[in-house]
Order: structure tokens, then sequence, then C-alpha cells
DNA sequence: ATAATAAGTTAGATTAATCTAACAAATATA
DNA sequence: TATATTTGTTAGATTAATCTAACTTATTAT
């Protein structure tokens, strides 16, 4: 049974894999704002546990078992976001600092009672997919808006940065998962766009 | 903030002075699982924090500080009891261990959702007050079931332990808050009951 | 290719929470 | 009251997580 910090650094470590491909010693001290020292005996205890690869000079990567226990924390961490937003009402962008606490708490049942009561639901609040049981990620494969070509409608389906600040802003312009946007047209100097908001309850 | 640890600390304090009269280190130590001089040191430590007074060779006493801290944790804990029971369906013998890790969230927030969907609740599942956010608490008075005389009809109010053998014990038995007993007559050798259960839903 | 910079490592210290062994003080008992 | 027992304290060690300072290895750039 992982410590709280070293869930963190598993969850750390599992979404640094899932954009660069390298996690390395310095990029896990900045993500998890410790001193490289930290960030460096921290990987050789975890790599002591089974949890990870780790060899000196080399950036450091997940095991089988370390990639499982990532994604469940993952896992408890998004379905504590959509139990606070579907059953206790908060804003999308309240609900992450909470789950950040809660996703260690360490009881199955607890989880398993809040996965039945949402009807075992596969994303987050934010659009995120939640992994399963067995720490299995479905994989989404949404456009990115950056890719949208003016004149094209779209669905907003997910946000890879889900930001309080960001989250604040999209409530401002209410726009919400599930809003169907037209692109009206894109600023060349700084891409950014103009768009319709279709109604959306 | 207290960390975890002297959170649970406190917790004990608090339960302790409710109790015995003096809250001496070994019964600390006792209440915590943790060795005299752990428990000694730690009172140190919480009488700098301004949680406690401690003198050597006397038994520690809480701080008005640390008795509001005590009761908040007791409401935090007492509050996810409710809500685990009233809105996650978990069996009044389920909730103290789930509570005991959820206590120690770190977010008004999160509680007071907690509170307001629960209607502010003054009650645990168990029949325990919950502390009201300033750390008061509502003296209940309730005849301690040892005080009845043969032939005395009772509703059942709270629960003085709440053990898990207990509460499963009641279980068998289909007793729960609220229930009324009719106490049918005493065995004076070992002062058990015969009742009878009043039809309840 | 060599120097400069960045990245990674070692060593040694700190804080929180814990332990055991040994000793001291207080309380209970004969 | 003297002794035995219980209670409390000190001292010193350990583990987890962190730091800074100093050093080494890699990488980058001229």
């Amino acid at each position: 049974m992982p410590t709280q910090t070293k869930e963190n650094y598993l969850k750390a470590i599992y979404f640094l894999s899932q954009e660069n491909i390298d996690v390395s010693i310095t990029e896990l001290s900045k993500k998890m704002n410790v001193s490289k020292p930290t960030a460096n005996n921290m990987a050789k205890k975890m790599q002591e546990k089974g949890w990870l690869f780790y060899e000196k000079y080399k950036p450091v990567k997940l095991t089988v078992k370390g990639k499982r226990l990532g994604a469940l924390i993952v896992r408890k961490h998004r379905l504590t976001e959509m139990f606070l937003s579907q059953v206790m009402s908060f804003g999308w962008e309240e609900v992450h600092d909470i789950a950040e606490e809660i996703e260690h708490i360490n009881s199955n049942l607890f989880f398993d009672r809040m996965d039945e009561i949402l009807g075992f639901p596969t994303l987050d609040p934010h659009g995120s997919p939640i992994p399963d049981k067995n720490g299995k990620v479905l994989k989404v494969n949404y456009l990115n808006l950056s890719t949208i070509k003016p004149g094209q409608k779209v669905r907003l389906c997910g946000l890879e940065n889900s930001s309080k600040d960001l989250l604040l802003f999209l409530n401002k312009k209410k726009i919400k998962l599930g809003s169907v946007l037209s692109i009206l047209h894109i600023e060349k100097f700084d891409n950014s766009f103009e768009i319709l908001l279709e109604n959306n309850s």
C-alpha cells in the first residue's frame, strides 16, 4: 500500500508518461514541486517497491504494477469528481481540489458505491476518461480544437487543461461539456477564435 | 493546521476527557496504540501548539483551542457518517471506518455541502450528537438502559458503544434507532434483558 | 572538440512520528 | 514506613519525506 506521498508521485509519473515520452528526474521534481534530490531519492524508493524502473542518469518509467496503481488513483480521483459534481452539485471548477484529497481514501467499498450511484460513468466532469477497476483506460480520440477550420461546427467533449481559470472562463461564456460551437473565424496573429454558441440548456 | 496524526490525538484526548476526568499519558498511549514515550512526546508538541496543557507527571488537558479543534474533527466524522448512511446507503456498522479517513479532509466547502444536503442534522447514525460549526455540542441526556426496570417501555435513541460487533448484533435482532422496546424481565445473574420489540418498519 | 550549461547524484541535515532500553517519580501495598 | 508496582520521562535510534551544498555526468553550443 503506497503512502499518500508516493501515491502522488505515482500519479505525477502516470500523467507525465502520457504526455512526454521520457520522464526525467527534473520533470518529476517540477511536477511534484520538490528538489531534484528529493525526486531522485523517491525514484529509488519506488523502484525498490517495484513500481518503476530506475537507472542512474536515465528517465524513469512505470512498471506494469506502477502503471496500474497510478491508474487506480486517477480512477478514484475522477470518480470522486463525478460524485462531487453529480451528487453534491459542485461546479466543475470546484471538484479538483477536493478530489485531490479524497483520492487517497482507502476503501474500495466507498468508491464502488460512488461508482454504482453514478451508474458506472466512463468520463469525469471535464470529459476525461475514468480508468476501470483494473486500471484500464478507454482511449478517447477527440479532435483538438486547434485542428478545426472556420465554418466547422463542433461539440465540446473534453478538456486537455482543466485549470480553474479556464473552467471559470468557460462558465462565464456559458460553455460546458456538450455545448455545440460554430467556429466563425480564427485570428491569424494569435489563433484566437470567434465562435457562435448554439442554444444549450 | 494539525497533521492527520495530531488530529487523531486531539480526537482521542477529546473522547477520553468526556469519560475519565483525567487523561493520563498511559491512557492516551493505550487509546492511540503507541508507546508511552510516543504519547509523552506528542503531548509536549501539542502543548507547544497551544492545544493542551501539559506538566510533567500530570494528566493532560485540552485548551479551549484544542477542545474546539477536537470537536470539529468529531463534527466532520459524524457528518460523514450521516452522509454515508443517508445519501450513500451504507449500514450504520459500515460508516465508522470510512469516516475515520474522510474526517481528515481539509475542505469546509465539502463538509458544509454535506451538512446542507442532510438538512443540518444534529445526530449521527448511532444517535451521537454532531458538534456545530463552532465545536459546541448539544448535550443529550438519555436514560441508560441499565437504569430501566422491567415492565417499562423505551425508545432507543442512541448507543454508548458503537462497535461493529454490537451494531451487527442489533442488525440481527432488527433493532435500530427509534425502535420501541418493552423490557419483559431482567436476569439477575448477568443483567441480560428479555425484551419485546414493537413493530418497527 | 572543448567549454558552458543542464541534469542527475551524493552527502549530510532536518522534522514528524515512531520505537526500545533504562531510569526516575508517584502511587499502592504489605 | 519501606518496598513493590505502576506511571512517566530521557536518551538514542529508525523511517519517510524533505532540504541545501557540493560534486559528477550528460548535453549543447560554439
